[in-house]
Formats: structure tokens, sequence, C-alpha cells
DNA sequence: GCAATTCCTAGTTGATTAGTAGTATAATAG
DNA sequence: CTATTATACTACTAATCAACTAGGAATTGC
């Protein structure tokens, strides 16, 4: 039951931008640079986080990204869950997974109770959280 | 980040045989066909189950397997982690995982706490708690 | 126009998951 | 004492997924 490398960098994308927020556009190859992440690994977890609207970002020459908010307005979980997926530890607490045998499934309100303190955890964290 | 059938069919196992615990073996063939799960694939995790001592089991004909404890005495935490392997959510939280950049990396102590409340929950509930 | 950048999509490789399969060993009923 | 019914052990396999790699198109500043 592992976060993959997708959730786990793009925190530390989002803490980066954080920490070397001036204002300026920042451009990929710096992040990686800094962050030891391939280039070409990051550019698709950039585009799920600026999908999702958690980036500002501007093309071309002097291009790059930047927070579209304050640290203190992005919920941890949300990153996540923008990069990572959905976070339910089974698929039957899934969107897609509604399980016909729900009410007599010994297993699910277990499952389920785990799924909340998960969430809860990481919908109790901002990026502001992280970076102190 | 899911559990993977190995944590989800010991969780069904274990609960079958405390829900058909007559004081008698229980054979593979009985459980797997109760819990639609196939003979070979869950001789594998009962295999696992047994190694921790989890199980008491007699060979040869009329042979099976039945609890060693009582339900109560088992917690859940116990039984994942037995079949599941380390449910860390990341590999540095591991026991083989020491990461170099532990003191300076913004990102371990969330994890840690993530970590922290999936065994403070899993092992807060029994094999008791399950079959009510 | 050229260099530096983001944006988009497809391919690759290695590991892991979820099984199958086969055979050896053990115990009991008859 | 043998046929039957079990567990125990180990090797193999197909499919999926994670973690990249790669290439090119579009955009912008100088």
């Amino acid at each position: 039951m592992k976060i993959s490398t997708k959730g786990r960098y793009a925190l530390r994308v989002m803490i980066d931008l954080a920490l070397h927020n001036n204002g300026k556009y920042i451009s990929l190859k710096e992040i990686s640079e800094r962050q030891e992440i391939s280039n070409k690994y990051l550019e698709q977890i950039i585009a799920l986080l600026n999908k999702a609207g958690y980036l500002d970002t501007a093309r071309g020459n002097t291009g790059g990204y930047k927070l579209s908010k304050k640290p203190k307005e992005y919920i941890v979980g949300d990153i996540l869950r923008a990069t990572e997926g959905d976070l339910a530890p089974i698929y039957c607490l899934t969107e897609d997974g509604e399980c016909n045998k729900q009410k007599k499934c010994k297993t699910y309100s277990f499952w389920k109770g785990l799924d909340d303190v998960i969430n809860e955890y990481i919908d109790g964290k901002t990026l502001e959280d992280l970076i102190k």
C-alpha cells in the first residue's frame, strides 16, 4: 500500500514552488534540477497539477510555473488526489467500485473507516503546514 | 495506494474461520468455495497466516484449519502486515528504507504522520470487531 | 528568426500482482 | 494397507501498472 512517485513528487514540487516563490515564473528545468527528478517525468506530474488549477503558468521564453494561491489555501489531500488518483485503500470504496455485496460484507465498514482516517489526516494539512 | 488481494482475502479467511468455528478443522476447499476465491491462491495466503502462527492446522483426511486464538486476540493490523507486508505509505518509512535526506526532507513528518494514523486505526481493531 | 520554454501524446522497461500448476507429504476411513 | 482427501511447498505465467523516456508542436521574449 504505497503512495506512488506521482503523489510524492507532486508534493515536493508544490513545496519547491512555495519556498522559491518570488513573483516570477519558475521553469521546469530549475525545479527538476533542484529536486533531482527527471525533467520529462516531472513535466507530466506538473501537467496534472496544472490541470487541477493549482498553478499559474506562462509559456515561451522566461515562462514557467508559480503557485496560483497562497500555500495556506492548498489542502494536501487535494494535491495528492489530483496526482495520485483516488486514495481509497480498496477498489470498492472508489467511485466506480460499487460492490453489490456491500450490505453483507463484513469488511466493508472496516475499510471505510480506514479510508476515513486517511482522508481526515491528509485533508487536515495544508501546504503551509509542510513548509514550516 | 491500494491494499492487495492478499490482505483483503486474509481478512475474509479469518472472519470465515471465526464465524464457522465449531471446534473442528475446516478445509481449504470449504473456505475457498464459501468465499469464492481460487483454491490454490487462497492456499498461499493461508500459508502466510499459518506461518505467522495464527492458525491451528491438521493435515490428511478430515484435516484443515481453525483459529488458534479467540477472535478478540487477533489485531487486524497484525493480520494485514503478515499477509500484505509493511503498510507504510512510502518506502523511506519501512525498515529497509532509511533515507539520508530525512533531516532536511520537508515531507517526511507528513508521511510519518500518515503512517501513524493508519497503524493506529488498524491496530485498534480486532477480529472480533469485524464479525459483529 | 532563434533560443528557451510549456504542452501533448506515444512508447518502453522492469516490477508487481494475482493467479496456475504440479508434486510431495500426511492422515484417516474402510 | 491402500485409496482418498487433505495440507505443504515450490516453480511458473499472464496481465497490469509504475516510472520513466522520447519526440515534436505551440508559444513567447529578445
